[in-house]
DNA sequence: GCCGGACCTAACTG
DNA sequence: ACAGTTAGGTCCG
């Protein structure tokens, strides 16, 4: 999700499963087109008469493809009307904040990015993935003269010479701890390892979901096991690990507790006094599950959703005390389907921008709940 | 199990 | 100009 980025004008790419995806969005609809690379590795060479093949429309894969990623099944709406009835301070905090969805993420790349997003800001987290990609990902093609790559495979960064280069990149003492996770995952145990911890109910895209295991406080079964196996990997801790179940996984009821949770879990759910002072595991734990208590299945987008509602607020403070004066444009919500970090660097990037350099003409805000995708355009060839 | 400190980096703060 | 702080933590002793 750290790997979106802007093509045009209201236009957001990314690779995802072997092409370029770009999204467009209007008042009613999300629009978007795939671009497969112009000569794949390995083509059938039964049928490659044609130049420019035409993918059959039955072949396509897109549209499942993108309802799979941006998880467009659950209700919304009902969901939030089950969050905000158990719960006061998320019926005061996040009423009518729509457009907040987990994406269903490739768990490598999701383990990879969150060990880069330790202890760092957003913005340098895009660019170190970014660079993992330029570097170690295959080359999918290009979009307005940039090249868009796949991300890397976990034996690409488990070259031994991996380590030294991430530091010349920048990466800083998170270069080990991905050189070594991608070994052990590369070498020791395997991408299918990683995998199989996918919650059956959504599983990896293209595969059929099959019922998992009975909800409760501390999570199902197969979601403590997935957290609990994560933890073996270097640079996984308790946040980082809930976040890859969350968000490549697709456990839901896993609530990643960062320092900005843990100030929510203080200021409103009054934890951090007697033995819930300071976030130990123990109270990493506590917190978790008082969460999951509250919210149910969902609660890690429950969070999610509180989370960016608390975010938003702050923001909003600070471009207040700094600008007093104008308060005429406030953005008023966020483009549905984007992952919540996503979300956070645009807005507050955009924030900024206007408090320091009174910029005009930021993004269009839209207020819309787009459930609907229509609109495959394709494109083969170059 | 719980604490305190170190840890790469870049942008921001006073 | 420049030390201190912060950013969606984790590891080590």
């Amino acid at each position: 999700m750290f790997r979106w980025r802007k093509s045009a004008d209201d236009e957001w790419s990314c690779t995802l499963h072997g092409r370029i995806l770009s999204f467009r969005q209007d008042a009613s609809h999300l629009h978007y087109r795939a671009v497969f690379p112009s000569a794949l590795p390995t083509p059938p060479p039964s049928n490659a008469p044609s130049t420019h093949p035409s993918i059959a429309a039955e072949e396509d894969d897109t549209l499942a493809l993108v309802r799979h990623y941006f998880n467009l099944e659950p209700n919304l709406a009902q969901l939030y009307e089950q969050w905000a009835a158990a719960d006061a301070n998320f019926k005061k905090k996040a009423p009518n904040f729509t457009g907040v969805r987990i994406l269903r993420q490739d768990p490598w790349e999701a383990l990879i990015g969150f060990i880069c997003s330790s202890n760092n800001n957003i913005s340098r987290i895009s660019s170190m993935v970014h660079n993992l990609c330029k570097h170690y990902g295959p080359l999918i093609g290009h979009l307005n003269d940039e090249a868009y790559h796949d991300f890397p495979t976990p034996a690409a960064l488990a070259d031994p010479e991996v380590e030294a280069h991430l530091i010349k990149l920048g990466f800083g003492y998170r270069a080990k701890y991905i050189a070594k996770t991608a070994r052990m995952v590369a070498e020791e145990k395997g991408l299918t390892w990683l995998n199989n911890l996918c919650n059956p109910e959504s599983p990896i895209f293209g595969r059929e979901p099959i019922p998992a295991g009975a909800f409760s406080e501390g999570g199902r079964e197969g979601y403590q096991n997935a957290h609990q196996e994560l933890l073996a990997l270097h640079g996984v801790g308790p946040k980082v690990a809930d976040c890859v179940c969350l968000m490549g996984l697709g456990w839901s009821e896993s609530v990643p507790v960062d320092t900005h949770v843990w100030q929510i879990a203080q200021r409103d759910y009054k934890f951090g006094r007697g033995k819930h002072s300071s976030l130990t595991p123990a109270t990493y734990n506590a917190v978790a599950s008082h969460f999951r208590k509250l919210w149910g299945k969902e609660a890690g987008w429950a969070h999610s959703v509180l989370f960016t509602a608390d975010l938003k607020a702050f923001s909003e403070r600070v471009t207040a005390k700094v600008e007093v004066k104008e308060e005429s444009v406030v953005i008023k919500a966020e483009p549905d389907g984007m992952q919540v970090e996503e979300i956070l660097v645009k807005t507050e990037t955009a924030k900024r921008k206007r408090v320091k350099k009174e910029d005009e003409e930021e993004r269009p805000i839209v207020e819309v709940k787009t459930e609907v995708v229509t609109r495959s355009k394709r494109r083969k060839g170059r």
